[in-house]
Order: C-alpha cells, then structure tokens, then sequence
DNA sequence: TGTACATCAGTGAACGCGCGTTCACTGATGTAC
DNA sequence: TGTACATCAGTGAACGCGCGTTCACTGATGTAC
C-alpha cells in the first residue's frame, strides 16, 4: 500500500540510525540488514527502496556516524570554559561512556580495519566524512598553521581510537579504567598546554 | 589414510600459520575456515582433527600473530644501535611495508574492534598473549618503573595501531605516506629522548 | 623377520542457517479530470 | 466537489551462496604378536 508522504524520509532515516548503531556496536558482518530492518519493524525486501546496497547503506552509516560525533565534540567544545575546549574534547573522547558504548561512538574506534578493506568507491565517500569531521574539529586543534593542525588533528584522534579500541578488547574492568586515565593524562599533558589547554 | 609421523604438526602449524595471514589480511568473517583449507590444498572437514572450532583457531591465530609481532620487533630492538631500540621498533612499526602487509602485521591494527566483541573465554586468551607480548618489548620502553614502562608500552603500541589502521583507510598514497612520516616524527618525539632515544 | 590389526589424518557429501538480493503483489494515498 | 486511476512504500516468499559443523568412510602407517 501507499504510505502517508513524509513517513518514505522517515522511514529512510531510521534505518540510517539503526544501521549506523548497529554496525558499530556489532560491526557489519553480523547485525546486517535483515535485523536492522526487523528491529525497525519491516520486513528486509523493503530495504532496496531506500538503499541501492549494503555497501550504499555502510557507506551512509559511516558517514552519519562521522556526523554525529562531529556534533557531540563540537558541542562538548563549544560548552568547554575559552581555552579548554580540546581538553573538554579529549575527555569526552576517553572517557568511560564512550569505552561502553560503541553504537554510539566513533566509527573509527568501531570500524577502523574493516573500513579499511572496503572497496575503493565506499572508502572515498568514508574518506570525504572524515574531512568534514576533521575540518568541524580543527579550531579546536592547536597549531601555527592549517596544515599543521590537520595532521596534528589526525594524530590525536587516531592514536586516541587506537587506545580506546584496544582498552575495548581488555577483560579486566579495573585494568580498562586505568588504561583510560592513564590516556587521558597522556593526551591532555601532550596536546593541551597544562592547565589552561 | 594415516600419514606419516610429523605430518598432523606440520598441517596444524600450517592451519595456523595460514589463518593467522588471512584472518589479519581480510578479517576472521571472510576468508573462513573453507578458503583456508583449500589455499594449504586440504578439504574442510579435516579442520576439526586439528580444532576444537573458529572461535579456537581465532584465538590460537591472534596469539600466533602477537608472537611475530613480538619476534620481529624484539629482532629490530636487538639490531638497533645501543639506546636506539625504540626508536627502531617505532620506525618498523610506522614505516610504509607494515601499512600495506596487514597480514603480516601488528594483530592489534588488524582486528582490534572485532577482538573486543569476541566471546570472553576468547578475549582471555588474547589478552594474555597481549601482556606476554608487553613483557618482552618492556625493555625497550622508557620509565622508572615496570608499572609506568607498562602504561607506556600500551599507550604506544594502541596509539601507533590507531594511527596505522586510520592510515589505511585513506585512499590518496601520497596522503597516507604523509601521515605515516607525521606519526613517526610525532612517537619518536615523543618516547624517545632525541638523537640518542 | 613376518603378519594381522588398530589407529586416525584427511575426504567429501550433507546439514541447517542466515546472508544479500529479486520480484510479483498489495492497497492507501495523491493527482488528473 | 466527486471519481477513476497511477504511484510506490512495504510485504513476504523465493533465489543462490557460503558459512561452520558433522559424520561415515578410506587406507597407509605404526604396533602387537
């Protein structure tokens, strides 16, 4: 049947939500479209009028998920105290929530390796997302020059993804808390100046 | 058949050796147990004469792979002028042939997000073979104590993973050698003491 | 030393399962007249 | 304003496929006598 006019976008933008969730809390191999549309209450034949592939729906989540990490750091900085805003971000980053809660987090932290090994049409839309949320970042970034703060920019957040994925994979806790504070010191004491950084 | 004496070692080490590469290489979901067999020129159904199932061989594949990586690095450190251990393991590490030869590679850049949504008895056995590996590269890295040269050791080795996966992902070469340069300066900056670390 | 037999690494077919994708169909809505 | 019709979001069954796992079987080897 036909549906009421609105409800296609909406309907298109909840399996964007779902799926961007999903894969990075599960990655995109398991959790693919047949649960994701199932959790929305659809059925899966439904999916291709909103989406050409899996590999267009990957692409989208990944781009979304940039979005709206670029929004929460954004927000995060914008509410820091002058002068503390990458401190305020590199917090948020490291901090206990974001260990816990993947779906919600930073794709690169979630997906890193498989965004990888992607094929090279998906990794240059990924690639583009990741130039956005870079540049929504930078006047955050200290640095004398663009260039500068671009490459400082993707050494922060790397290296923070890196540590963050890999506390991930730890067993124990107590032992995951501490990597976190001891990362948290390391990136605030080398990137930000102090106690006005 | 029955086949010769050392025959079942050898196969097993073979299994391990090949699943070890092409689960860095492609990610444990493709490449399975099937492509692995048929590459050695085995049928399948042998797997579980050597196997209890996937999840065991994943397990036993990324403590392999952390052993090289342990080797290898453990070479480079011992090869390295006196005093410039780190700094040799850091550029092996960043340098452009671990950036294109994931299969042979850190495990950690490889697959860390799906390691961390393993099952616990899984993550056990990873995480052990990760601190084995932190103690035989603890004496290459700097710090007063074994609990900071710890600390230390997992802030790098995550950062220096992050890092080297995000610069994967990106498509321009030019772009990911770049990168890649950055991040050698930034570590060896950064844990080494200058021209003597 | 010679023979009978147990072992077991590897084969190959089969299993149930969930995947991504296709497609004929439904029927309430928006539109043309 | 009223009616006939085209649209198309979503359904649900079907497709081929490869996955991990099981299992009866094979037959050269090692071993017991």
């Amino acid at each position: 049947m036909r549906y009421p006019a609105e409800q296609k976008a909406a309907t298109h933008e909840k399996i964007l939500e779902a799926a961007s969730r999903s894969f990075r809390e599960h990655g995109s191999e398991f959790n693919g479209i047949g649960p994701v549309m199932k959790e929305l209450g659809l059925t899966k034949g439904g999916f291709y009028r909103h989406f050409e592939s899996k590999g267009d729906l990957y692409a989208a989540a990944v781009e979304r998920a940039f979005e709206e990490l670029g929004d929460r750091l954004v927000a995060v900085a914008r509410a820091a105290p002058k002068g503390k805003e990458l401190r305020a971000v590199i917090e948020d980053y490291l901090s206990s929530r974001h260990l816990h809660d993947a779906g919600a987090g930073c794709p690169l932290a979630a997906l890193a390796p498989e965004m990888a090994r992607q094929p090279l049409e998906i990794r240059k839309r990924i690639n583009q997302s990741m130039l956005k949320y870079r540049e929504r970042m930078l006047p955050f970034i200290p640095g004398r020059t663009v260039e500068e703060k671009r490459a400082r920019f993707f050494l922060i957040m790397s290296g923070m993804a890196g540590t963050l994925v890999a506390t991930r994979a730890l067993v124990d806790p107590q032992g995951q808390e501490r990597m976190l504070a001891a990362a948290r010191s390391f990136y605030l004491d080398t990137f930000t100046s102090g106690k006005t950084g």
